[in-house]
DNA sequence: TCAAAAGTGTTAGATTTACACCCATGA
DNA sequence: TCATGGGTGTAAATCTAACACTTTTGA
């Protein structure tokens, strides 16, 4: 190690989760109790340490891997937390990451056996030291994504109904969207995909599934919500 | 210490800083040749290792003043960048921030001391290690804070041409703008105040000058441009 | 038979874009 | 006097938002 280095102080550095789901009309995040000191008790974001070799994106995706035993879920970093005294023990800096999940795709004993829970995104508690600050804008950005790219798909089922995908849309947006308009914007865009299946578990007559058709997108290019 | 921070291994960080200008109708980057190892002589962004008793946008602060003298400046984390092998010597998860200033404000002299030069934008060398990754990313979250919030004056003297603003604009976005169209949407925001004062500089005839009204847009609040 | 969700077009208003000429001045 | 940048309005096109009724079917 040079003198350019060692002169300078090293610091912890951790990832931490913010991993968005959507259920029953409503969007979701996954928090749970702290099980170690410091804030033992405290609802937390899900998160671990970066490790010496690894990457931090690497590092957020074992950790996210540790948690779903899920793989290539879609991840964006969300930033760097870095106050000296965000962390009640010592001095870490921590950087924070969403990921958007399909809740079905989650098994619900892997999740109870690491002790997480899906909160109404509304009615969120406090959390440990500055997650609130991370959760939020994480949320911003996110908002911000799914206006911008079709990745709200990663939180519906691969066959959804128009009703449920507008539905996700209205609580990302957390206002409503008139149905005629949004299903008339849906129609324009080649690479959502009505397929011949029915769900008949929303409504008696049924609903016509449809899919996300990703090269469709990917040749298409153009999109707005 | 407790057990559970020890058991983990700790990294530097470091703050990298991308400073954008303007002039001469251009876009412009702040760069300098590096003095150290790794690296030495390469093209580099400015920044400084996260000292223990400071936190990380603290250190980012220091550093834009340490370079610049300027207190104050509108500054915008970019995002945390910590690939394994991203520093040649040794673990260095480095965040980037990006400041806006307006090169008239930075004194020259104290400019050539830090061995830094504006360089256009779009002619941008390569640079150590992932910083141009860094300038990327932060070219795009700036396009988008200046489209939907006015903080593009912040590239400007503060009494500004009607000219001056749309080429700003234009060298932002990197696409002509037209010119009654623009002053057209300007002559709307209130909080862009004309003042009897004019510029001879630019043209024969003169052109009035404008100045930001900070409190006019706080309680304006729509932006648009 | 009726409650509940699915599905379907049109129109007015707002926003955005394209476009061309006269003005004032210093060289 | 002429070259240069400063300044101004209108009309067409596009996009957005508002709005209500019929269909299907299980309970």
């Amino acid at each position: 190690m040079t003198a350019f280095y060692s002169e300078h102080s090293q610091v912890w550095v951790s990832v931490d989760c913010i991993i968005f789901g959507f259920d029953e009309g409503k969007l979701k995040i996954l928090i749970g109790r702290r099980k170690m000191d410091p804030g033992r008790g405290e609802w937390s974001l899900y998160g671990g340490f970066v490790r010496s070799d690894e990457g931090i994106d690497d590092a957020a995706n074992r950790v996210l891997y540790e948690l779903t035993g899920l793989r290539n879920l879609f991840m964006r970093q969300v930033g760097a937390f870095g106050n000296v005294d965000r962390d009640p023990g010592e001095r870490v800096v921590s950087i924070a990451y969403y990921a958007l999940i399909n809740v079905k795709d989650y098994d619900d004993h892997l999740r109870k056996e690491h002790g997480v829970e899906w909160v109404n995104f509304d009615e969120l508690p406090q959390l440990y030291s500055d997650h609130n600050k991370m959760v939020f804008k994480a949320r911003k950005l996110m908002k911000q994504k799914i206006a911008s790219e079709p990745v709200g798909f990663r939180l519906l089922p691969s066959l959804f109904t128009l009703t449920q995908l507008q539905r996700l849309y209205e609580a990302v947006n957390g206002e409503p969207i008139d149905k005629r308009n949004f299903r008339k914007r849906i129609k324009d865009m080649d690479f959502i995909e009505k397929t011949e299946l029915i769900d008949k578990t929303g409504s008696k007559r049924g609903a016509f599934l449809y899919r996300f058709n990703k090269r469709a997108y990917n040749e298409d290019t153009n999109f707005k919500l």
